[in-house]
DNA sequence: CCGTCAGTGTTTACACCGTCAACATCGCGA
DNA sequence: TCGCGATGTTGACGGTGTAAACACTGACGG
């Protein structure tokens, strides 16, 4: 294959990563719904059935683009874990809160796709369910450190981390899908630092699990 | 318009209630990419267009049975309550919770639809935003409730409240997408109630909101 | 140097979809 | 009674995902 992007010849080069790029521009700029196999042919200057020579079929399509998701959350989650090195058990779960949340809330189309049904039919997308399954853990290896710290109380880490993760989906759905600005909030990105941090606080008195 | 449902003739009688209910059918399932106007219709036993005497369009039916199903949530949250007439501010928390995410799983493509995106044009569509601006007003008041009685600290109750909202939507839509089945978790449905109850007793403790 | 061959892209075609316009049929009220 | 509004039908249009058959091209072995 050639080194560079190819200019413009009946190969086109690297149609992968183009419909990939210009999906995920389609994706946040026109939603979801909008998204066509045969539009986004039609932007790269390509046949619509050109695409099937290198996904499957939609949902393939989908399922990379999501896999690319998840990825970019955990690098994100990452990154600003790496910003600041020293920071107790506590604290790097509220960082990583603060990640999810924003991430979320800055690729809002990507991260609802990232949830959809390929999701729930993840036996057929492994790379997608492994990309997903490394961003839970980062997560999950967060809480499991602030309970055998000490800084949580030791209450069992799937349930901690289940409870964590489920707060900060469910707050970035709902700040996605316009649900929470009509009430006087702070914006969500901050909310995000406030919730975990507040989540945080609380667990921190944590007495029993179950009744 | 005749009393009965009507039998068999040119006019069907309650086309409109006819459709939601076997697009609710449908949904269930097949999941809702599976649903279509032509195939609704062909199922109902009725021309395509015929839709459009009822609905203006797609996205206008489906907004009827989001409607619906936070009417039905509403609902669900409501008859629990009453169970339990004598319970305490903070019971009653648990109570809605539990309520919220039973509901949530136990119509998987339902709920989703009710978060799809004619949730974020929600202007367009007054008796759906109305509809869920009341199941959100039930958890909301019982935080209010809550935090009056001095059974939840004095922490601003649309935080709070976005927070227990934050919570079991996110723990309703990860296991409805089927993110938790793989862990060493008790059933969604008893998670709600763990999970409500453990958040409830963390809360009590939580000092101070921000930084 | 040339042929072949796998990888990539094209054309054509099909079934399905949401929706519009024009027309048909019914039942209720003046 | 009759006409009219509500409801349902037929037909058509442009869009979609995708399968089948075909075309182009660059690289590699003889």
């Amino acid at each position: 294959m050639p080194a560079n992007p190819a200019i413009d010849s009946y190969h086109h080069g690297n149609l992968r990563t183009a419909l990939i790029g210009t999906a995920l521009a389609a994706l946040e700029q026109d939603g979801p719904a909008a998204l066509s196999l045969r539009g986004l042919a039609r932007s790269v200057g390509v046949s619509a059935t050109a695409v099937y020579r290198h996904f499957a079929n939609k949902d393939d399509l989908l399922a990379a683009i999501a896999t690319e998701g998840f990825e970019g959350l955990s690098a994100e989650m990452m990154a600003r874990l790496a910003q600041e090195p020293d920071a107790d058990t506590l604290r790097r779960l509220v960082i990583l809160g603060e990640g999810y949340v924003n991430y979320a809330v800055a690729h809002p189309a990507h991260y609802r796709l990232m949830f959809g049904k390929r999701m729930v039919e993840r036996a057929a997308y492994p790379t997608l369910s492994k990309a997903a399954a490394h961003s839970y853990g980062m997560l999950e290896q967060a809480v499991a450190d602030a309970v055998a710290s000490g800084d949580l109380p030791a209450v069992p880490v799937p349930l901690l981390s289940t409870l964590a993760w489920s707060l900060v989906h469910g707050l970035s759905t709902l700040s996605n899908d316009g649900l929470l600005n009509d009430k006087q909030l702070p914006a969500s990105a901050e909310l995000g630092k406030t919730f975990t941090h507040m989540l945080a606080t609380a667990l921190k008195h944590l007495a029993q699990p179950a009744e």
